[in-house]
DNA sequence: TTTCGACCTCACGA
DNA sequence: ATCGTGAGGTCGA
């Protein structure tokens, strides 16, 4: 298939506001493949969409499909060279209008990463080396298979089934330096006879079951995609459309974000953390706080949870957590929660804090419950932190495959009780 | 409401 | 070398 000639396109932006080797790789994402010259490539929104950045810009490309070929005369040679540049130049390329809106670029971050870090000193400690992360607006379809797929699994084992979903049954946007590109299947190509069983020859585990009935409650009980869609934040809307007010901020999120959590959790193979998933990264209800096994120890190591009435990760546990992050960081809680939950991720290592000993002033919060109210204190730890190096071990780059050295923080922050 | 197993697969450590 | 474990959980009892 021909693809349209395009030319590589400027979008100013520093890295603080957007890292794509960070916000790509974080795990909110699964289809970004990044190649030997650190170029990320993705089909969507038909066409395929190639990205550099550098400390300046980010640096973009769209090929689209060839169109066919209309049964009318063809024009002069002249007149077609033109129609053809200036298709490419960009008459009818929505590519910047989409990157703005995919990345999700009007908040600025730099102001949003200062305000949780006012009310948040963890926060404060662990953000500086994790900057210009940014919540994606995915499709909210390919978010919810996504993350379908991501229980009791890592992410490049995820990354691999999802590739194999676009590979047998998403739709071929075209080929780069013959490569196949496939954007992701639509829940109605997923209702085909023998998806589970063909899935399951293809290592997808149990979770071939919870596809194939989560696209064919979606397609066929719930009318299809429409369904999904109208559960979008509407003060942050889809592609295309103009946003709406979405109400106040409750301790346990906004209406809207309540009922598309709820209505989620009728889906095969949907649970809360799932829905949560879908919820922040596909539909926009930026308060949406997934807590993961993750999360979990970030919530027992960092927040003082894993105690009394929250001793183990329980639905109630599970909401507390999920209030807690709303009531210190407000609307947009489940973005700076991803920023922490990054900063812990493995593939992450090298840029934890030191791992020299160091004295630093810290301070902790206190979580209490009060009836159904969650209540931070926080204050000043003066202890020395320490840390000890455990092992160093050489671990492949999952993209790159080079070595690169990555020694796992091994610390135990002392639980000192409150007098 | 909370608590268990079971569930696919795969890579890693003991 | 085999076995246990954990990886961004969910389901059913």
């Amino acid at each position: 298939m021909a693809l349209r000639a395009a030319e590589w396109c400027k979008l100013p932006t520093s890295l603080t506001e957007l890292c794509i080797n960070t916000t790509l790789r974080c795990g909110q994402s699964f289809r970004w493949r990044k190649s030997e010259d650190d170029t990320w490539t993705c089909a969507m929104h038909g066409r395929i969409l190639s990205l550099r950045q550098d400390a300046e810009a980010l640096h973009y490309r769209a090929l689209f499909p060839e169109k066919q070929k209309p049964a009318l005369p063809t024009p002069p040679p002249s007149t077609a060279a033109a129609a053809a540049a200036a298709a490419a130049a960009g008459d009818d390329d929505d590519t910047l209008a989409f990157l703005n809106h995919y990345f999700n670029l009007a908040p600025n971050l730099g102001q949003l990463y200062e305000q949780w870090a006012a009310s948040d000193a963890n926060f404060k400690r662990r953000a500086p080396k994790f900057t210009g992360i940014r919540i994606l607006r995915q499709d909210a379809w390919e978010a919810l298979i996504g993350f379908i797929c991501s229980s009791n699994n890592n992410i490049s084992r995820i990354s691999g089934m999802v590739h194999n979903l676009c590979l047998h049954y998403g739709p071929l946007i075209g080929h780069m330096d013959g490569t196949p590109y496939h954007d992701f299947p639509t829940p109605e190509a997923l209702c085909k006879p023998r998806v589970e069983e063909h899935l399951r020859e293809l290592g997808f585990g149990y979770r071939a079951k919870y596809i194939a009935k989560t696209a064919r409650i979606v397609a066929e009980e719930k009318g299809g995609l429409p369904w999904l869609h109208a559960l979008t934040n509407p003060e942050y809307p889809q592609f295309g459309v103009e946003p709406a007010p979405a109400g106040e901020l409750l301790q346990g999120g906004r209406e809207g974000y309540r009922r598309a959590h709820d209505e989620l959790l009728a889906l095969q193979g949907v649970g809360p953390k799932v829905a949560d998933c879908v919820c922040l990264f596909g539909l926009g209800w930026l308060e949406s706080v997934p807590v993961d096994t993750h999360v979990w120890q970030i919530a027992q190591r960092d927040y003082r949870f894993g105690k009394g009435k929250h001793s183990s990760l329980t639905a109630a546990t599970y909401v507390a957590i999920g209030n807690l992050f709303r009531k210190l960081w407000g609307k947009e809680a489940g973005w700076a929660h991803s920023v922490l939950f990054t900063a812990d991720l493995k593939a992450f290592a090298e840029r934890t804090v030191a791992k020299t000993e160091v004295k630093e002033e810290e301070e902790e919060v206190e979580i209490k419950t009060e009836g159904d109210d969650v209540v931070v204190e926080t204050f000043i730890k003066q202890e020395i932190t320490k840390r000890k190096r455990v092992k160093t071990e050489p671990e492949p780059d999952e993209n790159q495959h080079q070595l690169v050295q990555v020694s796992e923080r091994a610390t135990r922050r002392s639980k000192r009780q409150r007098a």
